[in-house]
DNA sequence: ATGCATGAGCG
DNA sequence: GCTCATGCATA
């Protein structure tokens, strides 16, 4: 490993991704999104009509700076990077990896996740029967029902991959989407966050604490995945294959707080030091207008967008990439 | 809590 | 070069 970003990723199998809730979409940008031609379809870029959106969206942007008034003392590229290139390999292991199932087959790392997942259930089960849970509301009879729920889940999230074959006309998407309806998501995100808290445990002793919990392919996440799983802020299939293994980690914290037993298995801190790119308000505001214009800018696009905000072309893609993720996530996109 | 970034996987 | 899941850094 040479990279030191240690971190594995927990990527969900391939088809988990593609199911997306197209169904409704409540915000403007969501029916652009929809209406959008065919990306890429025109190498004739600055063909005077792209030129007059450019200058639209810079009118716009402009107009919003002015109405706005001045506000930003810096320059607008403020992208203090430090350093590019750590080759920090002293040894071989720097960074604590939990471990490593960073490019194990999706697809079989399903399966195993599966039956060590009830393993875990199994026997987290057996431990909830005893000692009184910190939450009256988890009574033992619902732990049980918790874990049905778990399994339940857990098939489900790994047997989907179905493709969606729709017609979504503006607003309306009837689709077989997956069967795990927003509303139980959301509800579990919040019993989930209750709970956590009632634990005394923090979002990043969460994400940490899932490794400690071997179920392979399953790593550790950081504090800000399990904050964006806890509001929702996370795409609709991420969200439904983060939560049995939160569940999963859940039990069993309840059990081992019942058993007086916790363990705080926190890696040790390790060196960090990236810095990131800070885009100002007034070029941000552009870059907003240019999105309600074209989403999915070209290359080129980019490049002249990137040039008249004096930005970096990078950072330029970076934050469309960014922004189209973004409106993506379930809290603005699902039905409720 | 959220902005900008990285990297895998997929055309 | 995009989408997605995810992370580091920071407000």
């Amino acid at each position: 490993m040479m990279a030191m970003n240690g971190k594995q990723h927990f990527s969900m199998h391939p088809v988990l991704q593609e199911p997306k809730y197209s169904s409704l979409h409540p915000s403007p940008e969501g029916m652009r999104r929809v209406c959008l031609p065919a990306p890429q379809l025109q190498g004739n870029i600055f063909g005077g009509f792209d030129e007059s959106l450019l200058a639209r969206a810079e009118a716009l942007a402009a107009a919003d700076i002015a109405s706005h008034g001045k506000s930003h003392p810096f320059k607008t590229d403020v992208t203090y990077h430090t350093m590019s290139s750590v080759p920090c390999t002293s040894t071989s292991s720097t960074v604590p990896i939990s471990h490593p199932s960073n490019l194990a087959s999706h697809h079989h790392l399903s399966q195993t996740l599966e039956g060590d997942l009830l393993d875990h259930l199994s026997s987290s089960l057996s431990v909830s029967g005893m000692g009184a849970p910190p939450d009256p509301s988890v009574m033992t009879t619902q732990a049980h029902q918790h874990h049905l729920q778990t399994m339940g889940h857990l098939h489900q999230a790994m047997a989907m991959g179905h493709p969606h074959s729709l017609t979504v006309h503006n607003g309306m998407a009837c689709v077989g989407d997956v069967e795990s309806d927003p509303r139980e998501l959301e509800a579990f995100a919040e019993r989930f966050k209750q709970r956590r808290i009632k634990l005394g445990v923090t979002q990043a002793d969460v994400g940490s604490a899932l490794a400690n919990l071997k179920i392979p392919g399953v790593g550790s996440l950081s504090q800000s995945t399990i904050c964006r799983f806890e509001s929702l802020t996370l795409s609709h299939n991420n969200m439904i294959a983060l939560k049995p293994v939160l569940q999963a980690w859940l039990e069993e914290a309840e059990a081992a707080y019942r058993e007086k037993n916790s363990k705080p298995d926190l890696f040790s801190g390790a060196e960090r030091k990236r810095k990131r790119t800070s885009i100002a308000a007034p070029e941000k505001r552009s870059l907003e207008a240019y999105f309600a214009i074209q989403p999915r800018p070209s290359s080129e696009k980019i490049a002249a967008i990137a040039e008249k905000l004096d930005l970096k072309k990078n950072v330029v893609r970076v934050w469309f990439c960014n922004q189209r993720q973004k409106q993506k996530r379930m809290k603005y996109s699902a039905v409720h």
